[in-house]
DNA sequence: GAAATATATCAACAAAAGTTGTTACGTCAA
DNA sequence: TTGACGTAACAACTTTTGTTGATATATTTC
């Protein structure tokens, strides 16, 4: 693979993790799966949202791979994936200005 | 201020900066920023973007506080805040479940 | 001051994301 | 086996976000 298509997938993988967290019922969830898993109906009277908002914001969380899901009868129990949150900070870290990135560049120097 | 305002708004500023992040051609930007400051003619260049579509995205990281400008001329120069990017960083690691959170529940425990 | 340039803003449109109500599917209990 | 329950998926709709082309504003250069 080219070091272009690399980029590129980083790059979306960095948009689909971003995009998950940029939803305040998405990091709400989150909020409430940091004590540990969930079932969905706990998560529904937690957060008073209807059910299937509730479902369609986990799965959006469960895609980016920040949460993962596990059955047990009828229920299903929601907890998050550590490394995903890694990911992100991770991710924080690698935007930071490059060490020795001039403050001000000198003027005249613009494109032309 | 009561404490759930103050979540609330802590949890609006997180919305907007990961939403901030989520698109691609923003990412790229602040890829373009990492080494200093750039003039927006030459992130047009090196993003091959239409001028109003690169303005219109700047306007985003500029509300997110992810980046500032600095007006030369006629030439705006835009670069990283980078507390804006501890603050993401900050973020990710506040989302990490908590100490002690238990990998699994004890079976029966769910809503009802 | 007139023309050219860099950028921002706007309006119109296109595309994506979120919500709501409904239906479908599996599991459990009677 | 029937009915209730928990959850997912879907369809229709609304809202938000992003794109494009046009216009506006400020600045520089001639």
């Amino acid at each position: 693979m080219t070091t272009a298509t690399r980029h590129a997938r980083d790059l979306d993988r960095a948009v689909m993790l971003f995009h998950a967290l940029s939803d305040s019922t998405r990091l709400s969830i989150i909020e409430m799966l940091r004590g540990g898993e969930q079932c969905v109906c706990d998560l529904q009277a937690g957060l008073d949202a209807a059910q299937s908002r509730l479902s369609f914001h986990l799965r959006v969380l469960k895609e980016a791979g920040l949460v993962e899901d596990r059955r047990e009868g009828r229920w299903a129990y929601y907890s998050i994936v550590p490394g995903a949150l890694a990911e992100v900070h991770d991710l924080a870290v690698a935007m930071q200005p490059k060490k020795g990135a001039l403050p001000v560049l000198r003027a005249g120097s613009c494109c032309r």
